[in-house]
DNA sequence: CGAAACTTTCAACAAGCGTTGAAATTTAGA
DNA sequence: TCTAAATTTCAACGCTTGTTGAAAGTTTCG
């Protein structure tokens, strides 16, 4: 059939899992249904990737090293670009975000599928310790020592309060579910990237200010 | 058996559907999985509640009538003691954030596994546009209202951006993912909402003020 | 070409799923 | 206490699930 070399099939099953998991979750997918929407026959997602598990780990894993990647150069390229005392909480919160942004800018939907998936692992309990742990906390531990070098005054109980605080409202806007839609009466569009980060990330950095800056101490 | 006007084992159902949906998401939890876990027979489920997918919404409405009140009393509360401009921007948020923490403080763990669910739904792509809405759209325009009342100068468009980073943090919040308990070394607890609120009010707040206060206007 | 390695499909399995009708049990009211 | 209604269990159904071993097809390479 239509199979040059393999890659084709294995690749369709990945994005069409991605697809599906971000869309439903991990027990709302059927092999099946991953199987029909790839055209393949369902013993060819266990022969590709072993049980159900790993395939949900093969899609979280392939696209999390470009990502974390993407965002680290960003970040040192602003670290860059600097003065010695580091930069600015925009530009870092900038590094962090403005990647996320160019994923989806590549054109391939793939991208924001992947992403709405973090943002369903992020947010479940079940998940979330189980996988965000594994693949991110360094790259998260980098940006948030960039943020207490920006924030020379902060508690780091604060600083990671400040963090959570920036996750969550990515994690929301990364998830896709299209109730900003509605709630604004299309004044705003959850699949705008652009607008959203350039919202949230004056938001986020006066926020990170108010609650980390000189005059939050007691 | 112990059964005195069925109220029990009819609200056990209701509890332990209420905390495996939280956990595992709709797909994830069998009505067995239920029925063992409350001491019941399976059938019984669908006697009470008829499909899984009534038991769904059961579980999602039993508790939401109240906590809109709780907020939205909350709310009057605020804006009745204060000046004719309205209540500020910190006591809007406030009365949107405190009344979930009351729920919590009543000693019935129910009410955190259904602060999970709510996040668990408000995150899912699927769930989201489907059981948001109906319930919560009312509340959200009255606090967006008056956040509009407090802050004179924004456009819509940055209002409800604003709100959305405000939504996502909180949903991080209530899922409880214990993400970052791990991150910040035990520094921080994901149990420990009082905490979360007191670093969520100033952060929201002077975003808020940020993006939609005077200077931000081009 | 021909054999070895890799892909893909086919067919089937044991287990678990939501749901249902009927039987057993408990409760409520006269 | 007797009866009717409400609750709960029992037993089973048709169907779907993830997984697997063997067969069929395709590619690679000498």
């Amino acid at each position: 059939m239509s199979n040059s070399r393999s890659q084709p099939k294995r690749e369709r099953i990945l994005d069409v899992a991605e697809e599906l998991f971000a869309l439903h979750g991990y027990d709302g997918v059927t092999l099946r249904q991953i199987a029909k929407g790839a055209g393949v026959d369902v013993a060819l997602a266990s022969y590709h990737f072993g049980k159900k598990l790993d395939l949900f780990n093969a899609v979280f894993e392939r696209r999390a090293e470009l990502l974390n990647s993407a965002r680290l150069d960003a970040l040192r390229a602003c670290q860059q670009s600097a003065t010695s005392r580091g930069p600015s909480v925009e530009q870092i919160i900038e590094a962090f975000l403005r990647p996320l942004e160019l994923a989806q800018e590549t054109g391939d939907p793939g991208w924001q599928h992947y992403l709405a998936l973090i943002a369903y692992i992020n947010n479940s309990p079940y998940w979330g310790p189980r996988m965000m742990s594994k693949l991110f906390d360094e790259l998260v531990s980098e940006f948030i020592a960039a943020l207490r070098k920006a924030l020379p005054d902060a508690r780091d109980e604060d600083l990671y309060w400040c963090y959570h605080n920036l996750s969550g409202a990515l994690t929301l806007t990364l998830a896709q579910t299209g109730r900003i839609d509605k709630l604004s009466g299309g004044k705003c569009r959850s699949a705008d990237f652009e607008a959203a980060y350039n919202h949230m990330i004056p938001f986020v950095a006066a926020g990170f200010r108010q609650v980390c800056g000189k005059s939050a101490r007691k």
